[in-house]
RNA sequence: CGGGGUGUAGCUCAGCCUGGCUAGAGCGCUUGGUUUGGGACCAAGAAGUCGCAUGUUCGAAUCAUGUCACCCCGACCA
């Protein structure tokens, strides 16, 4: 509510970023170190996402389940790759009582100790697949197709409101299959559900394929992923889908009887994406008023500004809002809006003035404003606003009331529209081909942005490149124009680009 | 974890170097009034353990040491 303008991205993008948060009231850095509050407005846009995600993974055949928080240490100890990538960053449970020591105040009490300590679930491949073992006997279990909502905790050295915290909200997939066929066609599906989510639902065009072998998930034979561009032409990770191959289903000694009767691991496969997606979904859309949500994210999609001076007018405004409202609360649900009813607010707030509310809003990032007042009400009429296009170039004048609730769905599935376009014209117009290595060094520097390159496969290559030039591999790329060549750097074959860029 | 910076009212900050009476401003907030189509105005008012701890001193927001947190840059990072 304070000050009145943010910092604009050409002044300190970090700041603008910052400000967004802030100002847009999505979180707030808790008292405990690396820990967010995530705010109602930013909870909010989470639940548009769990439920939109949610819905996708149910009709692709997925249930929901709950595992614990606490996962003894031998477990995650089973599986090696993964407990070495993640055992710089687990917080361990030592303890389970307290003490109140006269003078001193409260400490662990010694006594207490656990026998044997307790990780906090960086992720839950471990305890899942230790419970699977007990699930999975014969070929009819498979396959196994379980998701959980559900925070995990790394103990991250530095951290960035909802782009890097300690803990963090997701969901994890699990699933275990029969064969190897299928586990990965899973992995390849979940990455697609992902990917349509990202573009359809978040208006954030994406790159996918499978990551480099430096930077795949530990534990994992592979990892798909999408990859979204930045404002700041930076890459960010947006979501991961891993094949695991057999890797836990040995470690936990998980084994079914196929239907001639022998013994076999399963194979499995695990996916994800987190409350990241709200830090994606500021950096891909936002200007410099604040906040910009695609109407299918938006948890305030319409925002109905009743305006006027005399206690008559307002009356007039105000009832023409609510009216307005419920005829739009009345239209057939579709599946454009997850077959909810369109989310509106009649905004009454007559104590500040029309360009401080419609600043709020804009900071908000609601889609569409409808503003009526004395002028409207006279001519039966309202004003239409889109968050895209901000000022006066974006409003519409006289709008029948009766028209309004079919433009505004029109409205808002234009801007869906427009917001997927104007990012991914962004990022093609920030994508470069380059042939050399000295090219690529000028200008991953300047202009920056998403780098085709060839890259000889190795892992030094990819670890000489990330020394030099800070930019990494984020993806091999299955959605671009794909040929072979000769690695820029080591001139060895290489049978398609890459994608390099620096990232979050 | 390394380098740098910052912690004073809900927010942004001044005061600190050169210690001194009762710690200030703007914004926000409360109350009353006037206002209202792109961030209104007037008046009155509430609000601060000066991040925390220890030390130096007759006296500490101010000096010293320690500690915690945050920000920036690195390192690190499905």
């Amino acid at each position: 509510m304070a000050g009145e303008k943010i910092t604009t991205r050409a002044q300190d993008y970090s700041q603008w970023y910052l400000d967004i948060v802030n100002r847009a009231g999505l979180a707030e850095n808790s008292s405990v170190r690396g820990c967010m509050v995530v705010k109602p407005h930013g909870y909010a846009l989470w639940e548009r996402m769990q439920a939109a995600l949610d819905r996708m993974f149910k009709e692709t055949g997925h249930v929901n389940a709950y595992f614990p928080l606490l996962i003894p240490k031998s477990y995650f100890a089973k599986e090696e790759q993964m407990a070495e990538g993640f055992a710089k960053e687990c917080a361990v449970v030592t303890h389970y009582r307290l003490k109140s020591v006269p003078g001193k105040g409260i400490e662990v009490d010694p006594e207490a100790k656990l026998e044997e300590e307790l990780i906090i679930r960086p992720t839950s491949e471990t305890i899942i697949w230790n419970t699977y073992k007990n699930w999975i006997q014969s070929w009819r279990d498979l396959p196994l197709l379980i998701n959980q909502w559900a925070n995990v905790l790394r103990w991250e050295m530095r951290t960035r409101l909802f782009l890097r915290t300690a803990e963090f909200l997701w969901q994890e997939g699990h699933t275990a299959h029969a064969t190897k066929a299928e586990a990965e066609e899973e992995t390849a599906k979940m990455l697609e559900v992902y990917r349509v989510f990202a573009e359809e639902w978040m208006a954030m065009p994406v790159l996918f394929g499978p990551k480099s072998e430096g930077q795949k998930f530990p534990g994992a034979e592979y990892t798909l992923c999408i990859e979204a561009m930045m404002q700041d032409k930076r890459a960010l990770q947006a979501g991961t889908s891993h094949f695991l191959g057999q890797n836990f289903a040995k470690a936990f000694e998980v084994m079914f009887q196929n239907s001639t009767g022998q013994l076999e691991h399963p194979w499995a496969t695990s996916w994800g994406v987190s409350t990241r997606l709200i830090g994606a979904l500021i950096m891909t859309h936002s200007d410099d008023q604040g906040l910009i949500a695609p109407p299918r994210i938006a948890p305030v999609q319409v925002v109905i500004c009743a305006l006027g001076k005399e206690a008559a007018e307002r009356e007039a405004s105000l009832s023409a809002a609510k009216q307005l409202a419920t005829a739009l609360k009345a239209l057939p649900r579709e599946e454009f809006f997850n077959f909810d009813t369109i989310a509106v607010k009649v905004d009454e707030d007559f104590h500040n003035t029309p360009g401080y509310r419609f600043n709020e809003w804009e900071l908000k990032g609601v889609p569409v404003r409808v503003e009526i007042g004395p002028k409207d009400v006279a001519q039966n009429a309202c004003v239409l606003a889109r968050r895209d296009q901000p000022g006066k170039e974006g409003k519409q004048f006289g709008i029948p009331l009766d028209q309004a609730p079919l433009r505004i769905v029109e409205l808002l599935k234009s801007i869906q529209a427009n917001l997927f376009a104007k990012a991914k014209a962004f990022r093609d117009a920030n994508t470069h081909t380059v042939e050399t290595y000295d090219d690529f060094r000028q200008k991953i520097e300047s202009p920056g942005g998403f780098f085709l390159a060839h890259w000889d496969g190795t892992r030094e290559t990819e670890d000489k490149i990330a020394a030099e030039t800070k930019a990494t591999i984020r993806c091999i790329p299955k959605n671009l124009p794909n040929e072979p060549g000769v690695c820029m750097v080591t001139g060895r074959p290489s049978a398609q680009r890459v994608v390099f860029a620096k990232s979050y």
